[in-house]
DNA sequence: TGATTGAGTAGACAGTGTCTACGAGATGCC
DNA sequence: GGCATCTCGTAGACACTGTCTACTCAATCA
């Protein structure tokens, strides 16, 4: 009987992290659809019958990349919100809010593989354990800062603006629009709009 | 093998809309992953070599289709804004908000279709002949509204978040997040947020 | 020692987009 | 009319993809 564990950190012998690292290494320099199976076992120095053994379907290994991806936006966010001690929520918000956009816009490859809908709806990604904590700091600042506004709305707002600004930033359409190649008004003009207006 | 096509002269348009008009279909009915050419052309009743006379590259056929959606969208966003005179700039916000998402998702092949990163960088969409005009018809009731703010800025994060609201939901995220399956408070509090609190 | 099992190999299969050679029907030209 | 040309679609090849299955081969175990 298989301990369907998977073994946890030990990354320099299992072929199964290895294949994980070749694929965020492999998002990241050359985008989504390089990510092949076949060339992703290829690069892992494997046959491309190998990965099957570690992830039965192509979409259960492009998960796991993504899921490295969750973690580090995850990541990122913790570290800009900080401790909240020095600053008050708004300005934690903006970190936040300028940590996304910089990650998104940073790992292109990344981001795109991340909200691949395919992959959010077939449930291998296991969003509620690394996105839902997220979202519900970010209801806890809302709530911070708007405390006269359901905070769950105002929040969902916020986060789809944030995505939407990295999409069609991510894609060129917004510089079109906007006129501009710095996307620092655009992000305060979010802010200010769910928040209200306040110098940062 | 008796080349009894269809009755043909069915539209007077010849192979190349009848392409378009097969993959708009199929788009609608079983969602972008289904756009196979070769299924196009099954589905049109030719070889799969016959599409490569009018559109040299799979890439420029899907962008074709993109098109049409994109039409689609502007007409209904042309129906939703009307001529203005009975109701004022906010309401017609108001409405061309409703009419994006309702459109997003009521046709989610479609719309995911149209938002392909790799199909809009390629220039074959034409979209600065479709969703600029619509964009700047956005600017100038958000000038409207918001005689004080930059009407450029307020659109472009507007209309990120539409297409935020519009991607998330669309994929159930958002309902999960604000913990309700309809998207009209959600709605309300993206136009509240950018345009300012006002009974609608 | 011999059987068993885990891990990776290698080949087949159906499907894809692209490319190329070919054919049949209409059109143009002398 | 006869013949060449041109249009438009066919059909097969090619390299690639993800999945499936039979197989090797070393390590482990009783």
């Amino acid at each position: 009987m298989p301990s369907d564990q998977q073994p946890a950190h030990e990354s320099d012998s299992g072929l199964r992290s290895r294949l994980i690292d070749v694929g965020v290494d492999l998002v990241t320099r050359e985008g989504a659809p390089a990510l092949t199976l076949r060339e992703i076992a290829r690069r892992a120095g494997v046959s491309h019958g190998a990965p099957r053994r570690y992830f039965p379907t192509h979409l259960e290994l492009l998960s796991a990349i993504a899921r490295r991806g969750f973690e580090e936006l995850a990541h990122r966010a913790t570290v800009a919100v900080g401790d909240g001690k020095a600053v008050g929520p708004r300005a934690q918000l903006a970190a936040l809010g300028r940590g996304y956009l910089e990650f998104a816009l940073g790992n292109r490859g990344m981001y795109e593989l991340m909200f691949r809908h395919d992959l959010l709806e077939s449930g291998h990604l296991g969003l509620r354990d690394t996105s839902l904590p997220l979202f519900g700091r970010l209801v806890d600042l809302v709530g911070q800062v708007r405390p006269d506004a359901d905070a769950r709305l105002v929040a969902g707002a916020l986060w789809a603006n944030l995505h939407g600004v990295a999409q069609l930033w991510g894609w060129g359409s917004l510089q079109l629009a906007t006129g501009t190649d710095d996307f620092e008004p655009l992000l305060r003009s979010v802010l200010d709009a769910h928040l209200g207006q306040e110098g940062e």
